[in-house]
DNA sequence: GCGACAG
DNA sequence: ATCTTGTCGC
């Protein structure tokens, strides 16, 4: 088990956040047309192992270009707003081990919607400076209403008086997924990657392939031991 | 003080 | 997230 959350440990975390918050860059350094390929991000758990995979295809087609893993000890215990010193060691080293570099990617986590607007999607960003944007199956902070039944419907995540993030209807009868933008990107080029990589499930396409692969990597993990 | 709280 | 079988529905 990782150790505990001391108060000394949370204040450090909060320090390092907000030092990584001013090196994100807020807008999108790259337009949609400049996108050829695109990594999807997604982390699993044993109990004392964080398991990373991160697939990268080509975009727009989302055809399979290469698939990284790796795995860490876990040395962070889990705290909403805190994800990023959780699942970073692991996702990070998964992404070194890339051969190629994808022009984007996304993560399974908040980016700007987060109550210091520094999730795991920006903080990952910003230590590889690369464009992110971040997609979550439920909101940390802010409230929406209810988007429309049909897909495509959406609604703006609002906390503190700000759109941090976007609600977005992706199938009908199924909660809607949140959206937030990351490092070097905005939230139009967020919804704009999302929506051209759903195939019909609740969450785009990337995410649930960086899903399974992270789930055989933990079983694979597990059984090994 | 109580409850909520990404994965 | 993870522990866990079958089951209802498109």
């Amino acid at each position: 088990m990782p150790p505990p959350l001391t108060p000394r440990r949370h204040q450090a975390a909060l320090r390092a956040q907000e030092a990584v918050r001013c090196r994100c860059i807020p807008h999108r350094t790259l337009a949609p047309e400049d996108i050829h390929s695109l990594a999807g991000a997604d982390v699993s758990y044993t109990g004392s192992c964080a398991c990373a995979a991160v697939v990268v295809a080509s975009f727009p087609d989302l055809a399979p270009i290469e698939c990284a893993t790796a795995v860490t000890i876990i040395r962070f215990p889990y705290a909403p707003g805190f994800f990023a010193f959780r699942e970073g060691p692991a996702l990070l080293k998964a992404f070194h081990s890339l051969t190629t570099r994808p022009d984007i990617a996304m993560l399974n986590g908040h980016g700007y919607a987060h109550p210091r607007r520094i999730g795991l999607a920006t903080h990952i960003g910003v230590l590889l400076d690369l464009p992110t944007v971040g997609v979550a199956g439920r909101p940390l902070v802010g409230t929406f209403r209810e988007p429309g039944p049909d897909p495509g419907a959406t609604e703006p995540l609002v906390f503190e008086g700000e759109q941090i993030g976007l609600a977005l209807r992706t199938r009908t009868a199924s909660r809607p997924i949140i959206l937030s933008a990351g490092h070097r990107t905005d939230l139009a080029l967020a919804e704009e990657i999302v929506a051209a990589t759903l195939r019909g499930g609740r969450m785009p396409l990337p995410l649930l392939e960086a899903h399974r692969c992270a789930a055989a990597l933990r079983a694979a993990v597990v059984h090994g031991r």
